[in-house]
DNA sequence: AATATACATACGAACAAACGTTAGTGCATC
DNA sequence: GATGCACTAACGTTTGTTCGTATGTATATT
C-alpha cells in the first residue's frame, strides 16, 4: 500500500510529488464547489487519505489557494513580459495576449478559474500582493491598447474597458467546457479572436 | 425603539418591509464575501439585530439566495420576452439585450453578481430550476444571433460563443465599480456596445 | 375609557453539525 | 535508529438554526 514511501527523499529535496497531487485535487475541488464550500475532508477523500494526513504535506488550506493563485499569476505575468518586449505591432500584441488567455482557459481552466474567482479569500500579505499584481497586469495591458490607439491600429475606445471585456469574456470558456455540443477548441479560439479583435480594429 | 411594531399588519398582508431590508443587506453581504463565506451573524450585524431575530422574517439562509437568484432570473427573462416579440432586426435585438445587461450591471450589480456567482449553492428543487432557466435564456439569445447570421446582418460566427462572450464580458463592470478613475456609465455602455456589436456586424 | 387577548418581533441561550487543525501513535522504509 | 507518512481521536471555533421568553402594538371586549 505504501507506494509513496520511497518518495520521501524526493519530497525532502523540496520537490514534493504527493503535495502536487494534493494541489491538483484541491484545484479540481475548489473549481467545482468554491474555496469556502470545499472542506478539507472533501479534499482528503478525493486524495484517498484522512483529513489529518494532508497536514503532513501542507501547512494550511490557504496555502493551497496561495499555490494556485500565484502559479496562475506567474504564468500570465511571464507571458506578458515576453509579449511586451517583442516587436509586434500593438494590435498583434493584444491578439497574442487574448490567444494566450484563451489557451490557458482551455488547457488549465480549473487553475485559472479558481485563481480568478477565489483569490479574495487569501489573507493579507498574500491578498494585497495578488491584488497588486492583478491591477498591474491590467494596467500594462491597457497600456499596450492605448499605444495601439495612438498609432491608429485600434479604434478610439476606452482602453481599460477593453481590458475588462477581454479578460472577462474568456471566462465564458468555463461554460464551453460544460456544454454538450462543443465546437472544437480551435474553432472556439478563432471565433473569439474574430469577434473581439475585429471589433477593435480601426 | 419598536418603530417596526406597527408594520405587523402590513407584513401579515404578505408584503414584508423588514424582510426586504434583510434581503437587501444580504445581497450586499453576499456580493462582498460570497454566499458561503457570509455568516448569518454577519448579516444580523449589518441589519442591526441579533442573528436569531432574522428567523422571524425568513426561513433559512438559502431562502435569501433563492429570492436573489429568481428575482434576477425573472428580470432578464421578462426583458428577453419583450425583445423577442418586438419587430427589430436581429442585430438590434442583440444590441438591446446587451444594453439591458450593461444597465442591470450598472444599477443592480450586487444583485446580478450574486445570482451569477452563487446560484450553484442553491439546493435541488431550486438549483435545477435556475439552471434550466439559465440554459434556456442562452439558447434563446443564441437563436436570435443565428437568425441575424442567416439574414446576413451578423458575420459568420458561432452563436453560442457570442453568447458566452457577451454575457461574461458585462461581468467586467464589477471592476469598473471598484475602480478609481471611472469613465461615466454612459461612456462605459457606449464603449462596450461599440466594441462588441461592431465586432459582430457583417 | 379601561382591560384583556392576540400577535409580531426582539432577545439570550443553546443546539448539533461541520469546520480547520493539532496531538499522539504506529508502521515502513532508508 | 531515524525519518516520513497515515492513522484515530480530539481540540476549539464557527456554522445555521431552534427554543423559550419578554415586550411592544393592535384589536376585541367590557
Amino acid at each position: 500500500m505504501y507506494i509513496w514511501g520511497h518518495m520521501a527523499k524526493i519530497k525532502s529535496k523540496n520537490n514534493g510529488t504527493k503535495k502536487e497531487v494534493i494541489v491538483e485535487a484541491a484545484t479540481r475541488l475548489f473549481r467545482e464547489k468554491g474555496f469556502k464550500a470545499a472542506s478539507m475532508r472533501d479534499l482528503a477523500e478525493a486524495v484517498g487519505v484522512e483529513a489529518a494526513s494532508l497536514y503532513n504535506h501542507i501547512q494550511s488550506k490557504e496555502e493551497l489557494l496561495q499555490e494556485i493563485c500565484f502559479k496562475v499569476a506567474n504564468t500570465f505575468n511571464q507571458h506578458l513580459e515576453t509579449i511586451e518586449s517583442s516587436e509586434l505591432p500593438a494590435i498583434r500584441k493584444v491578439e497574442a495576449i487574448l490567444r494566450f488567455h484563451i489557451r490557458q482557459m482551455l488547457e488549465q481552466y480549473e487553475l485559472v478559474l479558481v485563481a480568478d474567482r477565489d483569490w479574495k479569500h487569501l489573507s493579507d500579505p498574500y491578498l494585497s500582493n495578488f491584488h497588486n499584481q492583478r491591477r498591474t497586469y491590467r494596467k500594462r495591458l491597457a497600456g499596450i491598447i492605448e499605444k495601439g490607439i495612438h498609432t491608429g491600429e485600434i479604434k478610439q475606445v476606452d482602453a481599460p474597458t477593453v481590458v475588462l471585456i477581454m479578460l472577462h469574456a474568456v471566462n465564458g470558456i468555463e461554460s464551453w467546457h460544460r456544454s454538450r455540443e462543443k465546437i472544437s477548441a480551435k474553432q472556439l479560439e478563432e471565433n473569439m479572436v474574430l469577434i473581439m479583435i475585429e471589433g477593435l480594429k480601426a
